[in-house]
DNA sequence: TTGTAGGCGTTATCAT
DNA sequence: ATGATAACGCCTACAA
């Protein structure tokens, strides 16, 4: 037995309730023209009596606007996406936005139908956080219909796309310069099994900042080999001239502290680790003592989502997005001077 | 300058590109009533030349039914939300829904103005997870309008909200008996900084387990001491009876085996350890071979996402909803024999 | 300042 | 089987 639904109480129920017109009502409470006092707070009574609120739905199709972020991923994995849901969802919610979000779950055959969705919905703007190959087919619908589309990812943007990424260049210059300072001169940033992370991202900055610090900057990754992070920190370390620090993704932090306590390597005296991280793990990591360069990603998402409103408003940003100031460098016990040699 | 959008294509100009009537058109792709073959096939070639997709909001208007499931979080902050999140939107992209995601951040202030938020979106069912405190006043809009309402948390349902939550007394079973068969007598579940954690919830499975298999099954949870992970592990161990076994949240897992390790106790000849985790951590937990109880919380979204669907056809379950059969006890190489007395 | 009426895009009812 | 038409709830010219 299909469930009636009672009908929720509607603008006109509000005016009858009031005395007044529909129109009356909608202007009392929308306040597009003025109403006469006593009217609008007999509209407003009666909003409070009968518990009313607007149907987004009708207003959205009479204002050809959905009030609707559509938030796309091609998958929903790290904590860093549970903070860019959630300070997307904190910023679209103080506009009267509410945000859909879809995840294709890393498959690409999925992204015709959750763009189209999408498109269904007539959501206002569009987020892709790190979406995978070409879009311009996907994205084709919404450029028509004047959609401002977004993506966080490596490659620019294009006509109909707007690219949006963080700069944490400030954050991880003051943390190579540290070590630096510290008397390091050569510097291994780990990568472990991952493909299209933050850590390709940073390589442009830490090799500036490395080579106006004087210290030699390599990587490691493991995304094709399937090598252990204790197989990776071993091997690194047996190099002829091995580092003397690291920089690691917070979630192999543990690892590979983990890997330097079985190679008989101490922190900081022999090997000195810094984690890049974001403000989910802060208190862990203080908890640690570690030095992080912490990327605010709850406020990166506020700002995300301030960058899409904006869009709506005045039309899509002329030029890619570049946010700053969302990185700290916070040092910490787990680094400390060079070895001598 | 605010953007004139460029008008998307309506079913009119479907209507108009094939030469029929709107009805027609919206027959022909609704499938409600027979169309002539050669008549629906040009309607369907309209809708592919001009990219139409119907516009939602005019839909859920018409048919009082926005297709759209909110899910309300009290806190967005564990992987386990995350997981909850892409399995919700599986199921309910599946059944072409939409998911509205919304997060109090903790704050129990923000509650009113979240929920008439989804209450203005005409969400068709509403999931909380985790909520504090008394919702009755904020459900009142959405009881009235026949919207049915969920929660995941400890207490049980009341009148217009239906609790859910899942069911992991087989596993803990599990896990019990293969302690007991290994010999142990003492058990200690450690929840450590957490307030209404699944800890809360696994009490009953584990006394019940720890009653028939004859282990006593003892609790520390730090959440009021501030004591550290070692701190507890350490002091549960200088008790008279020592526990020779730990089940450990597994967030907390990697603390307190390195707690363990210094204090000089080997795992598992001195002492078992079980994780408590979800399949999030799956890999990590078969990578360390650890003995787990795992919970998968991407099905468990699935299903609870299934639930709400299932109450939007035929309004919602009678009783408070338990979900089977997503707990899986994995044997692994934390657990041995327990140390002879 | 207020009310009347039209329309947003869709589906359902009613004639044809 | 098809088409004209009303209705969903809201906002906004336009008229009063």
């Amino acid at each position: 037995m299909a469930t009636e639904r009672p009908r929720p109480v509607t603008l006109l129920d509000v005016a009858n309730e009031a005395g007044v017109s529909v129109s009356t009502a909608s202007r009392a409470l929308t306040g597009a023209r003025r109403v006469r006092g006593d009217l609008e707070r007999r509209v407003r009574d009666a909003v409070e009596n009968l518990g009313y609120r607007p149907n987004e739905a009708a207003r959205g199709l009479r204002m050809a606007r959905t009030m609707t972020l559509g938030i796309f991923f091609h998958r929903l994995n790290s904590p860093v996406s549970l903070d860019l849901i959630d300070g997307l969802g904190a910023a679209a919610h103080e506009a009267r936005y509410s945000l859909a979000v879809t995840s294709a779950r890393g498959d690409k055959a999925q992204y015709a139908s959750l763009f189209q969705h999408f498109y269904g919905q007539r959501v206002d703007a569009l987020m892709m956080i790190w979406p995978r190959g070409d879009l311009s087919g996907h994205l084709a619908p919404f450029a028509r219909a004047g959609v401002p589309a977004f993506a966080m990812r490596w490659l620019p943007g294009e006509p109909g796309l707007t690219v949006i990424s963080a700069d944490n260049s400030v954050a991880s210059t003051e943390a190579v310069n540290a070590l630096a300072a510290l008397g390091h001169k050569r510097l291994t940033i780990f990568s472990h099994g991952v493909l299209w992370t933050p850590a390709t991202l940073r390589r442009p900055y830490f090799d500036r900042a490395g080579e106006a610090a004087g210290i030699e900057i390599r990587r490691r990754t493991s995304r094709d080999s399937g090598f252990t992070v204790r197989e990776l920190v071993a091997d690194e370390l047996a190099s002829p001239e091995p580092p003397t620090a690291f920089v690691v993704q917070y979630s192999e932090f543990s690892d590979v502290m983990a890997a330097l306590a079985a190679l008989g390597k101490r922190v900081p005296d022999d090997v000195s680790v810094v984690g890049f991280t974001d403000s989910k793990f802060a208190s862990t990591a203080q908890r640690d003592q570690a030095a992080v360069i912490d990327v605010d990603s709850f406020e990166l998402g506020r700002r995300m989502a301030g960058v899409m409103l904006e869009a709506i408003e005045n039309g899509p940003p002329s030029e890619d997005v570049r946010i700053h100031g969302l990185s700290r460098w916070i040092p910490g016990g787990t680094i400390g001077p060079a070895p001598k040699a």
